[in-house]
DNA sequence: TCCATTTATCGTAATATCACAATAAAACAA
DNA sequence: TTGTTTTATTGTGATATTACGATAAATGGA
């Protein structure tokens, strides 16, 4: 199908499955470092600096976007990036708390 | 093309990435999160815990076993799985140095 | 106004993912 | 051996993802 049956999942599950998605992809990976190593935001170099084409570029920061990730300020013909600070933190939270599992386990088998 | 260019990505992104792509999903979060629940290793009522069908199962145990945090021992006619602890710690590090990214930045835009 | 620049959107091809019914395979019990 | 239980595999349909060419939309400058 294609299609997870998230219903039957807790929100905190489908949380941590909703950005870990995100990340699933190196490119988004690529263009969030690339935005924190830039500490000034920057706009459509990102296509320079990642080797795809640009159409594919804005394809994930639109992922990014959607996720609340990223934010992009319009500035004449283009658009600067830059990371939400505020939602990295809450979408840390939620996956630190999901890998931090195994503090408080023994071991097993 | 459904495909992503892993090539022009250095090993650290495709490593994030191949880790986030896993849990990606719910099933395999809830997969993961009730492993560690049971301390003792827990075989297939993993199919009764998660509400969905057998070979669904089977299949996002076989990822995560692809993956290597979890190992499966097989007991008579049933199979044993349990975390690697081992592993788990290899993918929290590298999850991990890419969540850190913000410590260290400042504000933007 | 007309053109150049930048980014977003559309359309589409190739591939991957998710879910499950049906079935096979493995191990044990009677 | 025959049946039972448990898990893996196969096959398949529905949907999602990735990538990019072509094009549209927005803005600023000549």
């Amino acid at each position: 199908m294609g299609l997870a049956k998230t219903e039957i999942f807790t929100d905190a599950q489908n949380e941590v499955a909703y950005y870990a998605k995100a990340f699933g992809h190196p490119a988004r990976v690529a263009i969030l470092q690339y935005l924190f190593k830039i500490n000034a935001c920057v706009c459509g170099d990102i296509v320079n600096e990642i080797g795809l084409a640009q159409p594919t570029i804005s394809q994930h920061l639109k992922e990014l976007k959607h996720l609340g990730l990223i934010k992009g300020n319009v500035e004449g013909t283009s658009v600067c990036y830059c990371i939400d600070l505020e939602k990295w933190a809450t979408m840390k939270n939620s996956m630190e708390r999901f890998l931090n599992m195994d503090l408080a386990r023994k071991d097993c088998c």
